[in-house]
DNA sequence: AATGAATGAGCGTTCATTCAT
DNA sequence: GATGAATGAACGCTCATTCAT
């Protein structure tokens, strides 16, 4: 079954999600090099020799897991896209608080697919890096015909994308959904600071609604 | 030798240094769990079992070499402060240039230091993360004092000291010093971005210096 | 059905003998330990499952492959022999030839009959030894009458035949069907070179006919 | 250690010397895919992966094992041919006897050598062909010469050096050190029986000393 | 101060085999 | 008749660590 026919049982389709599932919590709490295939297949009661019939090796199961997860960012932003309001604000808006909201929902897609990424061998990663660079590059664009637009001051695109990126990004580092504040409350916060940062004057106080 | 008296010898002294520096490099190509003691040894041109001589394990070592990470950033910090006018945002631009010159210059320490927190004990995490929170603590201070001043807009000090740190830290993933920006100029650019986020209005446009 | 009841369907005939061509190109690519069920199955396209419908183990699969490479060399022999001349050289050179044609033209039942008998269990390896041995016989039985007869030489008949059998054997280590020397050459020459060492004097010189 | 310095240990060198030792009975025993690391550390009573520390993998063993065998192969026919008569007869009759005897004499060698060659890859295949082709190209050459000076019947010098060889390495088959023959009288017995067929007539009965 | 030698534990992976369907 | 799914056992190999020297 390692050459993944065109036609999959039901049941195998579910089982490869859970395997999945199991590899990435394994992978977020011990990191892919310290997660054996021995725990994934604990975690989805299965024997190790087992997961070998879904996957080819420990490899492809990252490499899935890390599309799975870019995947989901790419989507999450289309759709919003799709929703948004067509005024560049709005639309910058609309990308930025699905990344929060991704990042602090979805901490262990985040992470792994951010920390793990070095481990794949090159042909592996590509796929992956290629979907992180047309995400990355559909923000530029929305930057750019902002800038083009009047609506927001020149900066430089790359630059700002990044740092804007990096930033709505560290929420995966200490948002906790116990935590005092909603994701909701923290996009709408991360936003306010930075479209203040873009947008021209006459900024109103920036504060968290209590 | 494990219980390591206070007195070392000066070729002890210089060979420890040359050990994390050879760790450092290690880890930051291959990750903590993926490098190994050999490795190490070979890059210092010891055997991996003389490395037993200097620290008492792998463990030991990514200990020392993240821990010596983090004080370098702290010291720049202070010192930079300690060279720093006495407005609240001279002080604050201060350390977010040695955050951002820290980040594409120690590339490897950014890194590691980053990277592989999770793979060490509680107990020697600690340590480190104590620094880290220092530091943060730091920033939120000069943040708060700003504001108290009237120097900055309000913001929530705990959510944009994270956001800020983060967006500066970015550089650690792009920066290539034979690129076409220098690091210098990377700083302004990134120090204007933020503190023209922070300031109040009259803002001029942001750009990149040609 | 893993009794192996007295009635196979001609299917079932069928498939086993698939399954045992499938196997004897298996084991003599790989050898018996480096050929997997997988392999053999996708030969014959089936799973690898499905084999164990057919023969109870990869054991047994081998047995069956070493017995019937055997029992064709045993009546190759004894078909040769009904049709040959009474004088024991005729009846030597028969056996001889026919010794010779199937380590050339079988060369995958005559490796794989003699490398992994080892690896048979005692009690199947018993049943291929067995054939063994009375191939053997025959041809010592064939040299002790010719000797009685005063047709060859007496020489030792065990040690004789012995190196009769294996210096016949080894063209199975170089004949190709597309090289220079038909098989029928071949035996030819091997049967002049041991029977004129065999038969009294007046030896013509030993030439291959060009 | 892998690199294998020119100055390795006392120590080390019996070490490998032993595990080869160890690797030719497991060989022989259960074959190259067969015999487990495990197996052959157990009898040189070191742990499997200490076996790492002196040979980089299973096949390197191998490959030295062949190795090891076949270079003594060649000295010994090298060192009998130095000790031989001038007569192209007694030359071909020392060669024969090396080989007959070291057939007998170490059937481990001998069989490992001659059924484990498959499995070695490639590259360190051919360093073990090559010098078996030497020796080949050595009988050919005793054999070419004989012809030449009228000492041998002019025969086919390739099919009939093989058929020797073959026949010769058949008391690797059956010779048991306890058995009723010597490998000297075995050796006397098969040379007669080929240099009869080889020389010119006036033959005399052949017959086993008794 | 340094290392050669050794090991226990564990890892990713393979494979013959089983069994419900 | 045939197979998808599953597994236990084992294998080659790696590695952090130890210790006598």
């Amino acid at each position: 079954m390692h050459s993944y026919p065109a036609k999959l049982t039901e049941h195998a389709v579910e089982t490869r999600q859970a395997i999945l599932d199991a590899a990435l919590d394994a992978f977020f709490e011990h990191g892919y090099q310290g997660a054996t295939m021995r725990d994934i297949g604990r975690r989805v009661g299965l024997n190790s020799a087992s997961l070998y019939y879904y996957f080819p090796s420990k490899e492809a199961i990252l490499h899935h897991v890390m599309l799975r997860a870019m995947q989901e960012l790419l989507h999450g932003a289309q759709q919003a896209l799709a929703q948004a309001g067509h005024s560049p604000l709005e639309r910058l808006q609309a990308v930025l608080r699905t990344h929060i909201t991704f990042h602090g929902s979805r901490r262990k897609e985040a992470i792994v697919g951010e920390m793990e990424l070095r481990v794949l061998p090159p042909h592996l990663r590509q796929d992956v890096v290629a979907l992180r660079d047309r995400y990355e590059r559909m923000l530029r664009e929305l930057l750019a015909q902002g800038i083009a637009a009047g609506a927001f001051r020149p900066v430089d695109v790359a630059l700002t994308v990044r740092a804007m990126i990096w930033a709505c990004s560290s929420v995966v580092q200490w948002y906790r959904p116990d935590g005092p504040l909603s994701l909701s409350t923290i996009a709408d916060y991360y936003i306010r600071l930075w479209t203040t940062g873009l947008l021209a004057p006459e900024l109103p106080p920036i504060q968290l609604p209590e």
